[in-house]
DNA sequence: CATATCCAAATGGTATCCCATTCGATGATA
DNA sequence: TATCATCGAATGGGATACCATTTGGATATG
């Protein structure tokens, strides 16, 4: 009794939403690898595996399926998407549009504070990414990379387009990005500059130039990526 | 009988899929206006609707959520988004951007046969929007400038991104383009230049001049869209 | 060894229960 | 009369059990 009081007070409404919350878990899991790309998920094993019955599974896996995470074999099987270079390619080229747009809109819209908070983000970035030139650390300035992004997306004020890059975070690039750990320092390092001139064209308020900038960046990371790729497989 | 055995002849597989053909069901509904924004969605009014159980309309609805199609309140109960003038500007900003790409990705990749489709779909256009000049006739230019754009965006040969696009029609822009019967003529009659220049854009293979055409073309059309809705509510 | 057959597993759908929360109308009170 | 409290119906999320169908592999057979 006084524990169920305790819990209305303190999160009054953790009712709902589980079956979403289950999908956004399975995303996180394959984020983090405990899923693999190609994978089968069967609704069963799902469903144990978040201690559930099949009915919220099934409702995550229809989410997965808008958000096209997973693809349905005829028969219904779920199967975890795998990215090739062709889709990689394929939704770097929309992100690099979205936040090209959101460069763009954000020019008009962050505030001195959040261009500070830019630019610590930016110096912490390339502090992290430079310390890691040697080793293949697991992901300090990946996080910084992701907050830098996020900080200019969020200003946007363009709250479908705060969804869709975030949405596409999660499903694509996310994925692709836990790669990026393993590419060697030198490759990587025209992203500080390139950072720094999305940077500058914000300060200077050139929507234009934050937008090219950005595209320019995330299209230059994209060849950088499937090269380096490439270069490991074949 | 003989119809069931038919129909388990002529279509063997009918048997998958039907939450999602129940989401797609929802959403031409609301394009047709049987439902309306704003409408709450009961589970067990639209389970007894579509003649079905409440598991598959639970799924269907999950899909209609992460298309962002659909809200839930803090209860659950899912609510019709309804298109305010932030939101019509915001999507009509992505799609400007999206199609924009589209438009230039295109450029390297119609054929002679789309291009003598797309002047095709043109010169129908311009006339069933003259010959409806006076009139509000319910939509035959409608469908002419859905297929001009299809045609454009498929031709990208970007899969997620013709996705993107359909999504983005089906959820919102769609709904929204409905209300374009009732957009005086005058308002709508440089369409046709702007489709023109797209066209001619793309016959000289410029890419950059097809983006740029396409993005004003999708720009100007929502503000002289939103101009006329706010004249017709204030 | 190749092919045909059969069965277990998994899926989609249906039908009920159950419980917690929310909504709404009714009725009490200031 | 207006506001508030209360209680029951409606609704949503979840758990099971069951069924028909499809798939794919195991098994049997030529």
């Amino acid at each position: 009794m006084t524990i169920k009081a305790k819990r209305k007070k303190t999160a009054p409404r953790q009712r709902t939403r589980t079956s979403v919350d289950i999908a956004e878990d399975i995303l996180h899991d394959i984020r983090t690898g405990r899923l693999a790309p190609g994978d089968h998920l069967s609704q069963y094993q799902l469903a144990e595996m978040f201690s559930t019955s099949r009915t919220p599974i099934r409702e995550a896996l229809r989410f997965l399926e808008a958000r096209s995470v997973i693809s349905l074999t005829p028969s219904g099987r779920a199967k975890i998407k795998v990215p090739t270079p062709k889709t990689v390619r394929e939704a770097f080229q929309i992100r690099a549009e979205l936040e090209g747009l959101a460069a763009e809109l954000a020019t008009n819209w962050l505030t001195a504070d959040e261009l500070k908070t830019l630019q610590g983000l930016q110096a912490k970035y390339a502090d992290a990414l430079r310390s890691t030139a040697g080793n293949g650390k697991p992901s300090a300035w990946l996080t910084y990379n992701e907050q830098f992004h996020a900080v200019i997306s969020k200003a946007s004020q363009n709250d479908r387009l705060v969804g869709l890059i975030d949405e596409m975070n999660k499903d694509v690039i996310g994925i692709i990005l836990s790669y990026a750990a393993q590419i060697p320092y030198h490759l990587m390092e025209e992203n500080i500059a390139q950072h720094e001139d999305i940077l500058a064209a914000l300060t200077k308020r050139d929507s234009a130039a934050a937008k090219a900038a950005m595209r320019n960046h995330i299209l230059r990371t994209t060849d950088i990526f499937l090269t380096w790729l490439e270069s490991q497989s074949g």
